[in-house]
DNA sequence: CTTCTTTGACCGGAT
DNA sequence: TATCCGGTCAAAGAA
């Protein structure tokens, strides 16, 4: 029924809209003042993002390229300092027998030219002995 | 044309 | 039982 509807429409996703305008200028002139996201050389499709009222931050939901791969990727920032500390957790591992590709690896360790995303801080919180 | 990003809505599980 | 949260998928728009 429309009551769930009702609930999401008002806290689902539509409480998270923070989007500025493109950042792409920014991203070419080397400016890494925006929020980016930790590269970590593969390559990953963002599928989903949402605001976690229990720790007050909000988590982007990435999936590997290949649907195949059961690799999964989180990252969650908070709302006001999204480079102040960025938590990310990795789910899964990579099975599409595609080591990272060289771009991104190259890329992410020879320098931020081709780079899409830029590294501030990077931030496990999956070191856990759980 | 293809691909990726973004937002909304729905679902399932937990309480 | 109903409600809430977290998580995922789908569609649309833009590049």
């Amino acid at each position: 029924m429309q009551d769930c509807t009702h609930r999401c429409w008002r806290r689902g996703s539509a409480g998270d809209r923070n989007q500025e305008e493109e950042a792409e200028a920014a991203a070419e002139a080397g400016n890494g003042s925006q929020l980016v996201m930790p590269e970590d050389g593969y390559e990953w499709k963002k599928y989903g993002q949402k605001f976690i009222k229990n720790i007050q931050k909000i988590r982007s939901y990435f999936r590997c390229r290949h649907r195949l791969c059961g690799a999964k990727k989180k990252v969650e920032w908070h709302p006001r300092d999204p480079s102040g500390a960025l938590r990310v957790v990795y789910e899964g591992a990579h099975q599409h027998g595609s080591p990272p590709p060289p771009s991104a690896a190259a890329a992410a360790g020879c320098g931020a030219s081709s780079n899409k995303y830029e590294l501030g801080a990077q931030y496990f919180g999956g070191a856990r002995p759980q």
